[in-house]
DNA sequence: CGCTGATCATAC
DNA sequence: GTATGATCAGCG
């Protein structure tokens, strides 16, 4: 797309940024920016995700853990209905399928990825257009003990299925807070692993994946203060 | 109509 | 294929 927004150089400044886009639509703040917006997201899905990036100033295509590293921060865009609910499941991570010998829930991608994020709500019900679906307030989020304790032994239990290569008994119901779900470009795509005897398979890219009840509780803990709220 | 499994775009 | 950004689609 185009403008060079520069990083944020401190949380002040990204929150100060943020809290600007809130109660204007995608096409209104793509008009300003001189951005040209797809009608609909059908072959578009990370178009929302990547327009705030750039609206924020995070560094786009970037390998690093989070969009603003020197300020530890990811940044997650949501989409969320009438009332208030996610719409979407959140993806966090790819699930290393090899390699989770001595990994750790402080060590792993998902723990790192989550110690506190920027959600950016997002007006997301499909009936919307998608230029007149407008930005809601954004919400600085780090888990607390509760939901640590629960992200935390999710994980461990994914990752023990994992471990043990045990893929047939992966599946979307299990975990609370997470859950692992395909991750790839369709049903084809092999990636390598190790099944329960320890002898290396091909099978599906994972991902891990937040359920919404646990990103509802998210936006349910945050406390508005005042009129200038939106969604 | 919520949720799971499948899928879309892009960079490297 | 991996990793970024996610939503689509249709079964139960």
């Amino acid at each position: 797309m185009i403008e060079l927004i520069s990083p944020p150089k401190s949380l002040d400044i990204l929150l100060a940024r943020a809290n600007q886009l809130a109660g204007y639509s995608l096409g209104e703040i793509a008009d300003s920016v001189n951005v040209d917006m797809p009608l609909n997201l059908n072959k578009h899905k990370g178009w929302v995700g990547n327009f705030i990036e750039q609206l924020l100033g995070a560094t786009a295509g970037s390998k690093a853990e989070q969009d603003f590293t020197h300020l530890n921060i990811e940044l997650k865009t949501i989409p969320i209905s009438h009332q208030g609910k996610p719409l979407e499941t959140t993806f966090v991570a790819l699930a290393p399928l090899t390699g989770n010998v001595g990994l750790t829930w402080q060590m792993s991608h998902v723990h790192n990825k989550l110690q506190q994020v920027l959600w950016i709500p997002v007006e997301g019900e499909r009936e919307i257009p998608l230029k007149d679906r407008k930005i809601g307030t954004p919400i600085l989020w780090s888990p607390t003990q509760a939901q640590e304790r629960m992200l935390q032994q999710d994980w461990e239990e994914l990752t023990e299925l994992i471990s043990l290569g045990q893929f047939d008994a992966i599946n979307a119901r299990i975990g609370v807070a997470l859950q692992l779900r395909p991750k790839g470009a369709n049903s084809k795509v092999r990636t390598d692993a190790f099944d329960s005897n320890g002898l290396p398979i091909k099978t599906l890219p994972l991902g891990f994946y937040l359920r919404n009840s646990f990103t509802h509780t998210i936006i349910t803990d945050h406390v508005r203060n005042d009129s200038n709220t939106y969604l």
